[in-house]
DNA sequence: CGGCAAATTTAGGTTTTCCGAAATATTTAT
DNA sequence: ATAAATATTTCGGAAAACCTAAATTTGCCG
């Protein structure tokens, strides 16, 4: 069992998963760069890594993240995330010092202040900094009413490394509605247009940046709203 | 230089800190129980600490912060409890975890953080675990109001390592009131009562339990009240 | 297809912080 | 005052992460 996970071990795998955006294989000197050391350096945590069972590691070819690495890299992406909001919205910190600063802080933020920063923050959706999207939680819920509500969702975690959100689904695709990132508006609202949990979209038109969404629900069309539609997270079917 | 400063000498510094309250010197053994860590690590670490000059350290006799370890404790004393103070008043984590979640945080807090995070919690007072002082800022201020109303201070830093507060002077003890921490209204409040910067303060009677304090001011006498006692810094005389 | 440049890994070494076992200093109790 | 108990330090070693210099592998280009 592994008990306290080294602060660079989540800092590598975070920086994998940033880097590896789709699938994409990391490469040592990209990581390099990325975390300011040298490349020998990476190659011998990366076998470090490897040996664990974090990523897939075939030498001088690239690294993948395993599914559990996946895990832990996209916590920390989330508690940075969620970070970086509260350091922006809260402190009024600058949007580029808070970058660095939720690096230095993410890795001490316990999984029980995570979820508390994340209900004050009223479960915002992305960071400030680059308007990247702030990775689900991993409780067993299908939106954060659930969440907001209390009750000890005790269950096992999710594993929600596959859900993307409606803006980044592409044209054409299908998917089946997962979760809803909101609060009993977000979700009664959806709901009115036909959008509730497991219902299945898809995608006939996607605006390049983010603009609005139109989708096929049910035989009807509709158009949703760059906002709302980082708000819904599909299974691709 | 010292660049980065290592969390553990950090770590060190306030643990040191936090047992030697009152010029009391630190046994090695001590530290070890605190940090939970082998008297012998405590030793090695303790001889680079002394080193480096953050501490004066006798083989077999113990240990004193020097001014420049005191400096560093105190700043991170004051993360520390500011942290307390945001997790259990903003999260609303329990007091008891919130300690050890600050303990993991505080060493990631910027310099700047810190101050955004004094000005949002309103310039709290005590730590919400064990209500102990949070210790002052080293801005050249001579009360809150100075800072809130924004005002480069960009001077040099003070060095506040002997103020103690009204509440924490003994009986027949004079002091001048060095700093004021509250905002506009505690400030004239105080001044209404002859209480201003660099009045001079003598303790007539001390409630043994952070009751009221009766002092002398000007001739006068005035009874002060455990909370705002807490507010007065002084520097004895 | 051979050779060269770039990417990557191996080798050898450093620093920081920890540990257990053994030596030494100090304190306590007889 | 001295011996036993306790506290502290010294010694030798380990794990993590890093680095530089020196191989080695890969991929591209003529």
């Amino acid at each position: 069992m592994p008990k306290h996970l080294g602060e660079h071990v989540e800092e590598y795998l975070e920086a994998i998963f940033g880097l590896s955006q789709g699938e994409k294989t990391v490469k040592t000197t990209e990581l390099a760069a990325h975390l300011k050391v040298t490349p020998p350096s990476v190659t011998e945590m990366v076998q470090g890594l490897a040996k664990k069972g974090y990523i897939n590691y075939k030498p001088y070819r690239g690294i993948t993240l395993t599914k559990r690495g996946l895990r832990i890299a996209r916590k920390m992406k989330r508690k940075h995330r969620l970070l970086e909001r509260f350091l922006v919205d809260v402190l009024k910190i600058e949007s580029s010092k808070a970058h660095d600063q939720a690096c230095k802080l993410e890795h001490g933020l316990s999984d029980e202040a995570e979820e508390k920063l994340c209900k004050v923050l009223a479960h915002p959706d992305v960071c400030p900094d680059d308007a990247k999207v702030i990775p689900l939680c991993d409780k067993p819920v299908t939106s954060c009413v659930e969440c907001i509500e209390g009750a000890e969702h005790g269950g096992k975690e999710g594993h929600r490394g596959n859900l993307t959100t409606l803006r980044d689904l592409p044209k054409g695709k299908k998917g089946l509605i997962a979760f809803i990132r909101g609060g009993k508006n977000v979700v009664k609202r959806l709901a009115d247009m036909g959008l509730t949990h497991n219902t299945e979209i898809k995608v006939l038109k996607s605006a390049p940046f983010g603009g609005p969404v139109k989708i096929a629900v049910r035989g009807s069309e509709l158009v949703i709203g760059r906002g709302i539609a980082l708000k819904i997270f599909l299974q691709r079917v």
